[in-house]
DNA sequence: AGCATGAAAGATACTCAGTATCAATACTTG
DNA sequence: CAAGTATTGATACTGAGTATCTTTCATGCT
C-alpha cells in the first residue's frame, strides 16, 4: 500500500504541487485507507474545503493513486490504490474494501473481444460481501439481487 | 428479451397496477431497449412526469426487469433485463449494451468466498468496449484507464 | 529576503441523478 | 356509482460532483 509520502512524490512527479492541503487530505485518507466516501473526507479533514477535496480526489484518480468503486446500488466509494490492475471486494455493510486479482478472469474478459467484434477498452469487477466482523454483528443478508 | 406485455404481467404479478403511464413508459423504453439514461426516458416519453419515470425505474429494478449499470466514470445507465443472472458489455461511445454470461467467471467469483472468510452476496462485472459502429466513425481510443 | 507568476484554495452557484412530500387523480372492487 | 387505495404530478430537496471567480499560496528569480 502506498504511503502519504509516496503519493506526494507521485503528485510532484506529475507536475503538481505537494501543498499543505493535499498533505492533510492524504493523511486523513491514509488513516482510513480502505473504503470511504468523498463526503466522509470532507467532514473529517479540517481546514480543507469541499471543492479542494473533490479536486484532489479527481487528481488522485487521474494519477491512478485512488480507486473509485461502485456499490450494489450504484453509490460511489473510494479506496487507496495499490499498484497495478486489480478489482475490489467490498463489504455491503461497512464499506471495507479489499483488493483482488485473478489472471484467469482477465484472460476470459480479454477473449470476449474476439466473440464481440468490438475493441475491449476496460472492465470493472466488484464483488459484494458481508465481512466476518459485520456477519457476527448483523442480521440475515438478502441473497444476491438480480445484477442483470 | 422481455416484451412490454411480459413486463406488465410481471408488474401485476408483483401486486402493482398496469397503468397507462407505465405502459407508455415501457413502450418508449422497449423501443430503445439496449442502454439509456433515466433522463433520456424523461425526455422521450410524453405525458409522464419525471417522478413517475424514476418511480417506475425503481419498480422495474426491484422486480429484476431492468438492469442498472455503471460506466467507467461511474455514470449510471439502464438496460432492459434478460432473464437470469448476467453481465454487460457497454460501448463507451454510444452506450449500447450487450449482455453476457460466463459460468467460469461465476465459479471463480464464488470461490473467492473461501479465501475471504466473508459471505459473498453478489457481484458486478462490466466490460467496456468500442463497438464496431463507433470504431469506424471514431478517433483513437485511450487505453484502459487504471480500474483499480 | 523581496517579488512576480502561476498553481491551488475557498466560497458559492450550479448540474445531474434520484428521493420525499403531498395534494389531486385514476383504478379496482363492492 | 361510491369508497378506498394505488398512482401520478408538481415541487422541493438531498447527494455527488463540477464550474467560476476571487484570493491565497508555492516557486523561482533577483
Ligand atoms: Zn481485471
Ligand atoms: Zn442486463
Ligand atoms: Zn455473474
Ligand atoms: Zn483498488
Amino acid at each position: 500500500m502506498l504511503t502519504v509520502e509516496d503519493i506526494l512524490h507521485a503528485i510532484e512527479d506529475g507536475g503538481y504541487r505537494a501543498t499543505g492541503s493535499r498533505r492533510r487530505l492524504l493523511e486523513t485518507l491514509a488513516a482510513r485507507g480502505e473504503g470511504f466516501t468523498a463526503e466522509e473526507l470532507v467532514g473529517e479533514v479540517r481546514g480543507v474545503g469541499r471543492a479542494t477535496v473533490y479536486r484532489t480526489i479527481r487528481l488522485l484518480l487521474r494519477q491512478g493513486l485512488l480507486c473509485k468503486l461502485t456499490l450494489q446500488d450504484g453509490a460511489p466509494r473510494y479506496s487507496l490504490s495499490r499498484v497495478g490492475h486489480h478489482h475490489h471486494v467490498v463489504c455491503v455493510r461497512c464499506g471495507a474494501v479489499r483488493d483482488f486479482r485473478q489472471s484467469v478472469i482477465e484472460r476470459i474478459l480479454k477473449d470476449l473481444e474476439v466473440g464481440e467484434g468490438s475493441a475491449v477498452v476496460g472492465h470493472r469487477i466488484e464483488v459484494y460481501v458481508v465481512c466476518p466482523g459485520c456477519r457476527e454483528a448483523g442480521v440475515a443478508t438478502s441473497p444476491t439481487a438480480a445484477t442483470g
